[in-house]
DNA sequence: GTTCCGCATGAATCGATAG
DNA sequence: ACTATCGATTCATGCGGAA
């Protein structure tokens, strides 16, 4: 098929070539409404609804049964307001037949800055988990996380104090917590995501950080798997896939992009035999001192 | 009228004998879906928007033109699903003339523990902004945080070594740079507030940290405005008020509840001739490292 | 070789000005 | 009135050069 390919053309086209089932994980960062006027034309917040459901449509058809569709997407502020473009995306995709599992929340330790009278510096952003089954893949463990501090001083004083709180206070849950944790370096990760983005590259505008997809992939997938962004932009969700040793397809309507894409990916190839586990994901310990 | 009161009831009964745009901030934590069952008789998810949008009838015709209100919520796991009871409550909250200014992020930095196959535990809640209009009070100065590492670890040597710099050399540019710098160690915050959750209070659910009231009722609130609680729950909202010198209405159904609020709001009243500002506010500092 | 500092750079948002 | 463009605001981040 297309695998390892960046494909340049509308998704809602190149996707119908597509067999159904066939992708493991979907993981994009669509363009924002009106955000990205100079490569996709800005899509108006008022017709982003209609303008993704054709295209959702396709990525529900091909993703395989046990697949996850990873969709990260901030509604914008229109006239004082934040948009509702996004909150409705979810109930019609429910409607299309997805099941809105969770949703995942990205903090932008260094988001855009600036000051109004009214608000503060957007700081978050979505990442919402859709599926088609309540079951699907997820491997946990490859995203555990190093016990946070919280954990560290917890435990640190166990021994002393809190075994006999243990006794006193059974309802609490805490003590029962606790002796889980005793031993353990790594605990799972929760759905809060503290990650910087990526300002620094001039050549290409990541708009993402490589942990986000990195720790999706990572999660709800297998080495040897396929994984698709259909809106890869400068090709972050390939260079992920790559790396971790998944197969990849990225598609985007820009020529430039794509072209950007292959490159990185050309280039984030050598480093296979370099280092292959050398992306650290610096998601949140549990307590969200790291 | 009912200023600095608990008082028993529902809500929605209760308000019809408040006058129109009498309150300056509504801040509550109103019972989640089918969560406080022995108390609220447990609304199903399915009825919770039907079951609200009443009562937000009426917080929108006692709230004052500028003033703000804050909702507090996260839909549960309904089916292997996240339900979508908050966001069908945001689009028709806009229909009955709200208008959906935010979308604040309350990360918990101690979420409840669990473990399950398909998901991660939940870290973070909505804190849901409403305006009455696009202009509205806000006293941004008031939450101001420490600047973050970044700043810190940079300016740290500045007092020491800079300085004697700062006077050698004028006409580097950089002496000009600093003045902007010293002295000022506050930064405004973002929409992301990181909070733990407070566990101590065995006796009623649903409880979250008196540094959240605190947070908004100083954002959007000056000493001797009204602060309203709805659903007040055990106090936290009231206490939060009294503290720091604003009045406060708390409503609950539960006479239990009420007598709890009471009993709290008791106990912390002498606190004022102590230390009136004593509440630290750990919110986050724009790094996230807080 | 470290550590340290200057710099550019963001999926932003508002208000004013202009067509 | 309603949209389109522009300037001002602001702070965490990593790179690159300097001490």
């Amino acid at each position: 098929m297309f695998n390892n390919q960046i494909i340049q053309g509308d998704c809602k086209e190149i996707l119908q070539t597509f067999p159904d089932n066939s992708v493991d994980l979907i993981f994009t960062s669509p363009p924002y409404a009106d955000q990205r006027k100079n490569t996709y034309g800005g899509i108006s917040p008022d017709k982003y609804v209609d303008w993704f459901l054709p295209r959702s449509e396709q990525f529900l058809r091909i993703l395989k049964p046990k697949g996850t569709f990873i969709l990260n997407i901030k509604e914008r502020v229109v006239r004082g307001e934040r948009h509702t473009y996004v909150i409705e995306l979810i109930l019609k995709m429910r409607e299309q037949g997805w099941l809105w599992t969770e949703e995942f929340m990205w903090h932008k330790k260094n988001s855009y800055p600036g000051k109004w009278p009214n608000r503060f510096r957007d700081s978050w952003e979505r990442l919402l988990q859709f599926n088609k089954q309540r079951k699907f893949n997820m491997y946990q463990e490859e995203v555990m996380v190093p016990v946070g501090d919280w954990a560290k001083t917890r435990l640190a004083k166990l021994s002393e104090t809190d075994k006999v709180r243990d006794e006193s206070s059974v309802n609490s849950g805490f003590g029962k917590n606790v002796s889980n944790w005793v031993g353990r370096d790594m605990v799972y990760p929760t759905n809060v995501l503290h990650m910087a983005t990526e300002c620094f590259n001039r050549n290409h505008s990541a708009t993402f950080p490589l942990d986000l997809p990195n720790w999706f992939i990572k999660l709800f997938t297998e080495e040897g798997d396929l994984v698709l962004d259909p809106f890869v932009g400068s090709g972050t969700t390939a260079v992920a896939a790559q790396t971790l040793g998944r197969n990849y397809i990225g598609i985007d309507i820009s020529e430039d992009f794509c072209r950007i894409a292959e490159d990185r990916l050309e280039i984030s190839q050598p480093r296979l035999f370099e280092s292959p586990n050398d992306y650290s994901i610096k998601q949140d310990s549990p307590n969200g001192t790291t």
